[in-house]
DNA sequence: TTAGTCTACTAAATCGATTTAAACTCGCAA
DNA sequence: TTGCGAGTTTAAATCGATTTAGTAGACTAA
């Protein structure tokens, strides 16, 4: 238990200096002479002294705090988009706090109190279903920059933007279906109210009427992204009189949760039926039949998001950035014809 | 993009009171008559005020903030326990800092000195093998608490830990296989210098010795507890000359790989092989042959870990808190043997 | 009437770093 | 000798909330 961290002002009376001197130096001011600079960073180091934040906040209203708010983290999509924005704010002196709403606009919103009262300089998010631009409104009162991350908000192209080309990964999968031969095949997973569910399902639907088969909304089987719905999902839309064969799901565990409902049924994916998925876990390769499967580069996303994140602190009046990026159809077997 | 919101003196101004009422009716002072805390209270709510937490902080010494630092947010127990954390810390007005060290102590202590810079109160922390106490010493210089979880620090005995009874789960999956008549049995991934995989390493040793085997260091396939490297390692061992027929695995994942490196040598899970996990994802009861897999309670953990660091807060004072959480096997198919 | 006791409130100092205007020190030119 | 300007350094104000010692006023007790 030793004792507090000296201060600037302590150390400058050691020095025979002043406070501003050292406040200063230690940020390179060209107002100090090289020599001084010199002296006050060696004292610095063998000080014990630590830079306080709170006090430099204070004074600055700069407080090198931004926040991180997904729906979920334990999806592995998220995860890594974290651990990408983590690592490069951190190499950049930046802090993260984190906040996992669960799809619960109140616990963004109390998140959101809490980053205004710390002076957070940022926002990164993937806003919960039909959220609107309210929730974020004491951010942009205060002029703190907001970054949409894989979701964003309809019509809102003030703020930046790295995410998927989400229409294209479930018009590619439905498209690799279609090639395939297959006539009937559905949407699993996913629920309204995000721009990711709502481009899917464009992109899926133009993919299917583009090769002549009507769109109707009973193609789409509503359900949260997780493995055990998605089985539940494709298990009821088995019942129908003439049910589908191809299936093109919200991600990868939905697309296990289904290979295992058609199983049940005696249908073997890649075999009789076809089933995508969307992701690239390692679990997708791993699988069996193995998945094929739309690669959404989570750890790519967040690298852009924080690279972008830093552009707008450093330079606040850059138009804004929107970046899709095109997500890539990695063939396996789940959903048969000629692998790779 | 609007005014700054009012300060505390400004409110004060407007109700000609002292700002040092403000700050006190704000805080439930009983200095304060409860006629003039109702007053300044909606007053604040109708200026739309917010609590400036560097100022506060910079006066008390107290900042509501906390970090936590894993080694890989993005494997599922990890991701559940940050969950868990995050949302009971966040109901207590608690912000949390996050830092994904990937095993690297430099990540971790440049966390360290970013949680000082912010006055951080406590650390919740999974250190990085072969890390001493020497990483966190900045933080116990100044009396913040660390609490370990999930992994902790040989011999540091004076800070709280949540964990997992981690010889139990892999000595309940070794017995397991025993019973089942399985005599050459391994445990595959995990590396040694953290106490997980101490622990796990002793729990299974003392397992195949309790039942007449003998231990030899060749029956630990050290390896990263990822899907890849768990099929490269057992894959590895199937060349011995008596190849051993139970494999307990550090994670579900390892145990994925090991199941998909077992079938290409013609071995199947189940009937041929044993195979046990450490985990219970959704994606373990998915699988073909579903996992045996003995449950790791992250989100318990991390609830927890939360109660003991506002305890700590609460009451500096108190004796350190162990917890150890004793895991539950889940019997399926893939270990062989009656399932339920 | 005076002293003593509460209650409710306030003045002013404080936390530590940053910033601006002012001051000081040179050397050199007029 | 005086003045000027460039190069360094500093005094003092500032950010906003918290806290302590203290004041003012109302009331009771003697």
């Amino acid at each position: 238990m030793d004792r507090k961290p000296p201060t600037q002002k302590q150390i400058a009376e050691r020095l025979g200096l002043s406070p501003a001197t050292i406040s200063l130096a230690l940020r390179d001011s060209p107002m100090i002479s090289s020599e001084t600079r010199k002296l006050v960073q060696t004292a610095i180091k063998k000080s014990g002294y630590v830079h306080n934040f709170a006090a430099a906040s204070l004074r600055t209203g700069r407080s090198r705090i931004v926040g991180v708010s997904f729906h979920n983290i334990a999806h592995q999509f998220f995860a890594e988009m974290l651990i990408a924005i983590e690592e490069n704010l951190g190499a950049a002196g930046i802090s993260v706090f984190i906040n996992n709403h669960g799809e619960d606009p109140s616990s963004l919103a109390r998140f959101v109190d809490s980053l205004v009262s710390y002076g957070a300089e940022a926002l990164l998010v993937s806003p919960p279903p039909h959220v609107t631009g309210e929730v974020l409104a004491p951010l942009r009162g205060r002029g703190m920059p907001v970054i949409y991350i894989s979701r964003h908000l309809r019509g809102d192209d003030d703020a930046d933007r790295v995410i998927n080309a989400d229409a294209m990964a479930t018009g590619r999968a439905a498209s690799r279906l279609l090639e395939l031969g297959h006539r009937r095949i559905v949407l699993v997973g996913g629920q309204p109210g995000t721009t990711v569910a709502e481009d899917r399902v464009t992109g899926f639907s133009e993919a299917i009427e583009a090769a002549g088969i009507a769109w109707s909304d009973d193609l789409w089987l509503q359900c949260r992204p997780i493995l055990a719905e998605g089985a539940k999902a494709v298990l009821s839309v088995l019942d129908r009189s003439d049910p589908p064969t191809g299936f093109v799901c919200f991600n990868d565990l939905v697309a296990f949760g289904s290979m295992n409902a058609l199983r049940t049924r005696g249908l073997e994916p890649g075999v009789d039926v076809g089933v995508v998925g969307i992701g690239g876990t390692d679990e997708a390769m791993a699988f069996h039949p193995s998945l094929t499967t739309v690669l959404d580069n989570p750890a790519k996303i967040g690298r852009i998001a924080a690279d972008t994140l830093l552009t707008r602190l450093a330079e606040p009046e850059t138009p804004p950035r929107h970046i899709t990026l095109a997500p890539k159809l990695v063939v396996r077997e789940s959903c048969g014809g000629p692998v790779g």
